[in-house]
DNA sequence: AGATCTCGTTGTATTATACAACTCTGACTG
DNA sequence: CAGTCAGAGTTGTATAATACAACGAGATCT
């Protein structure tokens, strides 16, 4: 363990940022239901994130939005069922492995991601206009780096130390 | 109404830049919930949202909470309720008004939230590590910005124009 | 073959949320 | 002052998202 070291201005100003941080991402959370509700009526913040998985992905498992979304495999196989009865998605067993589907988005599933596409990208190109190219860039390469860092640092050990 | 423009290179890299933004948001808002939930297990993101901003703003109404998260007043009431039933927080009835009631932190409340504070705070100092203090400050800056411009961007007309 | 692991489903309970109807209280108007 | 209207909060009701636990079917490894 090294020597601890005392605050200096610079450890205080850098706490001040990160609590900062924490702040404005915890507030943009909090509303992004409401958000995509209001941008795109007919389809959920929630099924927006698999469908749209999907299209990136091109295809994949259920465990694998799982794991990605950190939600229980039951959660997601009923939200998975819920966009197969809508016919949004296709499930094809994988035949190497007769356990997995493999999810694909069907015909009416990118219809209706590319209708919801649309509405976000207006709402995105309207919010974002007064910002210049650079200031973009960065913060998108920020946001990516971020999600990043969280996902290989789990969890610090908070609690009793089980994960 | 302007002319159109033909689309340049440069008006497409920002369009595949938004994309990322809205991406790594989406992603992040997704999976706050569980977050939250493995940071501090004894408080919730919903709760912990509020009692967060009743410290910062030294109290405010639930109607404040339900504007500023986008939420039904409905929702924030039973929430409001939840948390006092627990002894988090406190109603005062302002004099002035007797409508109103101001929320304020309880003991019990500051306690949790100081608790819940630990961890998050370690969690964001070991994910941001190695984060230098300038991007740092610009992704808080950043993000800071984007909420401002989502709040004052309330919604671009997607669909039949009702608001 | 048997133990064990993985993928997915289903049963059950909880929580967050919205919408609508309602009660108070305050404000404005004739 | 009476009547109306607007704002704050509560409650009834319904739905959606979620977790945990138990389970079934298929794969894997002795």
């Amino acid at each position: 363990m090294s020597a601890p070291e005392a605050p200096t201005s610079a450890t205080s100003a850098r706490q001040a940022t990160l609590e900062s941080i924490q702040r404005e991402l915890t507030a943009f959370a909090r509303r992004a239901r409401a958000t995509a509700a209001r941008m795109h009526p007919e389809l959920s913040l929630v099924s927006y994130t698999i469908l749209s998985h999907l299209e990136e992905q091109q295809g994949c498992r259920a465990t694998d939005l799982a794991a990605y979304y950190l939600l229980d495999k039951s959660t997601v196989s009923r939200q998975v069922a819920a966009l197969d009865k809508l016919g949004f998605i296709e499930r094809r067993t994988d035949p190497s492995d007769q356990r997995v589907q493999v999810l694909h988005l069907a015909p009416r599933g990118i219809d209706v991601l590319a209708a919801a596409q649309v509405s976000r990208r207006a709402a995105f190109d309207e919010r974002l206009a007064a910002w210049g190219p650079a200031d973009l860039e960065r913060f998108a390469e920020y946001l990516k780096r971020y999600n990043e860092d969280a996902a290989s640092h789990p969890w610090p050990q908070t609690g009793t130390g089980g994960r």
